[in-house]
DNA sequence: GTCTATAGATCGATAGAC
DNA sequence: GTCTATCGATCTATAGAC
């Protein structure tokens, strides 16, 4: 029986990464985590909003942790891009699990919780053009390059879901990789 | 006031990609279209899923007729892949209308309608992948490139609509555009 | 064909016993 | 801290007058 609140917003970050912040009921969320509306209140006492916030909040520090922060090593920055394309392949269950934060900019969570959607993305196509730079990219071809990676990640997920086929979002990966080697630079 | 079927079907599709499928409610829907709820089960005996289903039987048609059917032409593949790039660019609004397909599968809808969404994926990937191949690319390649393509739109749209900045589809598809000349073949 | 009224279910949220 | 019971609101859907 889980009780820990860590152990409960991640059930809940599967639940709105499945239905999304509308289609969440309550009772599913009672049912998968085993917890009554009494404790549920007593750990997240803004409801359902508090719940998602917990998990953008969780997503957001899962990525700042795992890909942000080993991204910001001025002197390595090729092998900071290389560990991002393998957690990003990790954290999404090799292309099993959706994005949340994509998940609810197209729903109406994106008016609930718009400057930490934004933010997430926003940090993330940033960090990575600066690491891209570091790796010797142009200015601008590394915002471009970075803008590039990210939206390829969001639409591989968003495709290998809608076609049941999980390989997409690994070539997905593997196709992004070599779009930020050295050789294909402008 | 709008009355004919398809006025309405349009209104609902906006309503649909803003909020998705569970976050568009009946009293919205009433409102943007300015019909009773009597008037919208009489035009859709079906609901709300009736009314998905229409809309996404619509978006579906118009995909066949602009992009699709264009697309088939055996003798001129580069202004097929042309085309569907620029019909693409005008049916999202450049970049400020979101994807109904996209929402859905991201969505408690993904269960309700997998073969209309898995479809449209699938017809459009296939169809540019023909095209590519008879413009040139390598069987594997076009496959490849094609997955890219729709993945990349897709993508684009999400991170657009998450920043607020439409202007990010846009270099999107400049870039999609350049990925499928004839110079970068493999 | 369009409306109003309302049913019946489910929603998120709260109260209070233990 | 967790439960059960229940609130009021909202939801989808239906009935029936016009």
């Amino acid at each position: 029986m889980v009780t820990e609140r860590s152990d409960v917003t991640q059930i809940l970050a599967e639940i709105f990464r499945e239905h999304g912040y509308a289609g969440a009921s309550l009772s599913e969320i009672t049912n998968r985590t085993g917890l009554g509306k009494g404790s549920l209140y007593h750990l997240f006492p803004d409801g359902k909003e508090g719940m998602a916030r917990a998990v953008l909040f969780e997503v957001a520090d899962w990525f700042e942790e795992n890909v942000f922060m080993p991204m910001r090593a001025p002197d390595n920055p090729d092998g900071g891009i290389d560990h991002m394309f393998t957690e990003v392949l990790r954290f999404f269950d090799t292309g099993r699990r959706t994005c949340l934060m994509g998940a609810f900019a197209l729903d109406d969570a994106r008016d609930r919780f718009p400057s930490e959607i934004q933010a997430y993305f926003l940090d993330w196509t940033r960090m990575l053009a600066t690491a891209l730079r570091r790796s010797g990219f142009e200015k601008n071809a590394a915002r471009e390059a970075a803008e590039e990676v990210v939206a390829g990640i969001q639409g591989a997920l968003v495709l290998a879901r809608s076609l049941g086929d999980p390989a997409i979002f690994v070539r997905a990966i593997k196709r992004l990789r070599k779009r930020t080697g050295l050789d294909q630079q402008v």
